[in-house]
DNA sequence: CTTTAGCACTCGTTTCACACGAGTGCTAAT
DNA sequence: ATTAGCACTCGTGTGAAACGAGTGCTAAAG
């Protein structure tokens, strides 16, 4: 057990250390801390502190730094979110403010706008319903043996993709099929439609279409695209600002991993999507790589019918915890707002 | 005037160099040369050399290397550009090989193929026609008052986005408004295009629909996207690799010139696009920032009626020039050849 | 006139010794 | 329980010395 001034001393040195970065000393704590004792008591404190593993030493005879365990321990008990200014509200508010046509807009400007507000790197993930329902499927004739398939979900993804088809099939054959999935799948949700894909709708096209196989292709093709998950990243290169020391080998896996779409971020971000409040995982605590130096704070957001999505901070394991985590949920906040305005426009 | 001797030792400084990365010293080059004459006659050539501006020492006792000047020379008046083997023309076309649907398609992964044959960075910019023409426009009313505005033009290239609209405009106003578009715009240039929306076609317009402002800024828009050029890059992060040296903010500088799209990217590439041999251009050259220890080779690439494009590969100054300038020789005949049949299959 | 052997010289790199100082742990006194 | 004092540790910085790859120059040989 901890006594009270041992955690002032933690605290302290972890708010020295994130400020400076350098290994904080005895002396140095002995002059900021708000109580008075002299520099040997703090350094017997230290050496408690020091065998409960809660912080480190660089070297035999050097300042001490917070171990992971430190600021495992830092963030379960010790942190306050800081409450962010009506200046950074504003911000926020503002940066929100245009006109969005679609839903991946807003989502994708999340991070942009979260990157740049911290200078670290941000993550954004679409809200996803457990069970995203397709509400319109249209196929346009573009000429030239071109076709584009649009589809439209009910959580406002619209997804299209052009396809060039091998032999003009008229468009009245096409229309008719086109009516074929509209009345019979739209509603249902995508993994329904996936289904019945493969067992009774071909034989429904049959009737009229002579080789429904080309039609098939597109549609669960598009259907694929439709129902995988779609990250945003802002500030890539912020990951150079404070990944400074490490070395430059380091800084190309993180690069790669964050832009491998699907996988292995969703495991980055602790697998499926969930509503979660504002979390904090270290390094040597993240999946599927140990990000040294690095920690990720993750929050969920919450559209009501429209889903849960998640938004995450990527940043130096010495970061201003208290700020961040206070600002990642009004963000959140500021967030499912906007979606749901968005969603309201058109909902009704 | 450099001496037949003098031209065969710079080459070979350059080879070694490139191979090694370490300055090139007179034994060094006794050894490699072909032809058997003393360290020291060697380093008399050497010096003339360094006279004329083509070598230089990094520090007074060290090896040559060449300088910007004797890159110049050499990229002038000596490489003779490398055969690519069989087994990489095979690598080409085997990546080449997917089904495409979209010009774009292809441009884009022409840029991911050169980078990974060559583990530095590519960059592709899409065939251009002086005129590009409007070949088709469609509004497709996706429900919830969004619109899919598509516009096709006649260099294969497809525009899509997303509107939404405030209130409901019946299908029938917008299919006469469509029918405008398409009777009195198909076929013309872009240019001319964007240049009639302000003048006479919005009181045409005005007979079907009440107010066609919304309809022109959607209109204008994606007219705006269709026009504007794109740039496709692959292999950015292997920067990291053959930049490994420099630091780290002339690394972030450099990313975030490639990443910002438009504008610079197109100076880089030496302004607007034109018939013209593979170049080189070393990074001293290079606008609108010096590159250091940076070349960029770009070639054009032609593809009949549907104009021409660039691609480009930016890597170490020193690269096996000889290697790279036969490659991209090659890869640009391909890609050509690759759009050529992509435009045959519809064009007829 | 060109080529070569020889040699003194330069300078980056590595190694080692040494001093400095910030910081520690421990002990004994308060 | 706290504090003053002190020996000890260890990273950092500095300077001298040894090393070696490479150079420029000179004088002899071809």
């Amino acid at each position: 057990m901890l006594t009270k001034r041992q955690v002032l001393v933690l605290k302290e040195i972890i708010r020295l250390f994130t400020e400076s970065g350098e290994p904080v000393g005895s002396k140095r704590l002995m002059r900021e801390l708000p109580i008075h004792v002299s520099s040997a008591t703090i350094r017997n404190d230290m050496a408690s502190l020091e065998d409960a593993g809660l912080i480190t030493k660089t070297h035999s005879s050097s300042g001490r730094v917070p171990s992971t365990q430190g600021y495992r321990y830092y963030l379960d008990h010790l942190v306050e979110p800081m409450r962010v200014s009506h200046q950074e509200l504003a911000t926020i508010k503002q940066a929100f403010s245009q006109r969005y046509n679609k839903m991946d807009e807003i989502v994708a400007q999340s991070a942009q706008i979260l990157s740049n507000l911290t200078s670290y790197t941000a993550i954004s993930l679409g809200p996803e319903v457990t069970n995203i329902k397709l509400t319109g499927f249209r196929l346009v004739p573009l000429g030239n043996h071109q076709v584009m398939a649009i589809l439209v979900t009910n959580n406002g993804n619209i997804e299209n993709k052009v396809f060039t088809v091998s032999q003009n099939i008229s468009s009245d054959e096409l229309e008719k099929a086109i009516r074929i999935v509209n009345d019979q799948l739209v509603g249902l949700p995508l993994i329904q439609v996936a289904q019945r894909l493969k067992t009774d709708v071909p034989s429904m096209l049959m009737q009229y279409l002579t080789s429904p196989e080309g039609f098939l292709d597109i549609f669960g093709n598009i259907l694929k695209s439709a129902a995988s998950e779609r990250f945003y990243v802002g500030g890539r290169l912020n990951l150079m600002d404070y990944l400074g020391d490490s070395d430059i080998h380091e800084l190309k896996k993180i690069l790669s991993l964050i832009d491998a779409d699907h996988g292995d971020l969703t495991e980055l971000l602790g697998g499926p999507i969930r509503q979660t409040p504002v979390q904090v995982r270290l390094g040597p605590e993240l999946k599927p790589i140990d990000l040294a130096n690095l920690s990720l704070i993750t929050a969920s957001y919450d559209v009501g019918d429209h889903g849960t999505g998640m938004i995450a901070l990527l940043g130096p394991t010495q970061m201003p915890y208290s700020k961040m985590i206070g600002l990642l949920d009004v963000f959140r906040e500021e967030l499912a707002k906007r979606l749901t305005d968005y969603y309201a426009n058109f909902d009704q």
